[in-house]
DNA sequence: TGATTAGGTTGACTTTGTCAACCATGTTCA
DNA sequence: TGAACATGGTTGACAAAGTCAACCTAATCA
């Protein structure tokens, strides 16, 4: 799904709008936890995360429970990329299900985070 | 679904079983086939088919209809990993499925095709 | 306090994929 | 026919994405 957005329009990489993401709805957002949502190197995330300072989309703020680490927000620009995103997502996913009913989307949704969750189950054992 | 695959104990990396199975399953097999279905670079097709020759997995004949040219075949080799590549993908598929009923799944596979249609549609205009 | 753990940054590297140039063959058409 | 152009494939240079290891600082724990 994600990678057809992509295609379409947007100014960003795909993995730099799922970062996004993270800083925009995840409380309290560290590095740490988007690296442990994502399951990806920490390297990476600070890179991207540098990038998407640069571009002026968030900020990062001082961690008063933990001096080593920052927190992070969306700037008003990033909301408002964050908001643009949001519509082209529910402009692709209505031109994917323009012809199914609410149930049949609603059916796939679940059956299908019903199979990630039988996935999920082994992974490596340290959860 | 195919990462989960490879996380566990695939010997090969994924696009390499992609292209292997192209090789298996499509019709008189050339580069330039496979790089048309999998919508993809043919400078990749053609280093991915070097590791898959230089593995044993494949082989390269003539062809007779084209001199530039060459028809791909698995070897015996290429034959029986495509074998446990089966049996891999069968083994997670029943672990994401083991509590859904055979109507839920025909239904998920059913409108997943569907929603990849829809998205189908609109790609560049040259199909 | 000293030893160890954890968050984050950086550099080097691998993997994967893309772009452009090129060669040899095929195709078209005056 | 043969010149011009298109096509399948290969190669080299490169960009993008991700991983590994070393390191610094702050936190934790004995």
């Amino acid at each position: 799904m994600v990678q057809t957005i992509r295609d379409a329009n947007l100014p960003l990489p795909g993995t730099h709008v799922r970062i996004l993401k993270a800083v925009c709805y995840v409380q309290a957002c560290t590095a740490r936890r988007i690296a442990q949502r994502m399951r990806r190197d920490k390297a990476q995330i600070t890179r991207v995360l540098n990038d998407l300072l640069e571009a002026g989309l968030i900020s990062k703020a001082c961690n008063p429970a933990d001096k080593r680490s920052h927190l992070l927000h969306p700037t008003p620009a990033g909301e408002a990329m964050m908001q643009r995103i949001q519509e082209l997502e529910q402009q692709t996913l209505t031109r994917m299900t323009c012809d199914l009913t609410q149930a049949e989307v609603e059916h796939f949704i679940r059956i299908a985070w019903h199979m990630t969750q039988n996935l999920e189950g082994d992974l490596p054992p340290d959860s």
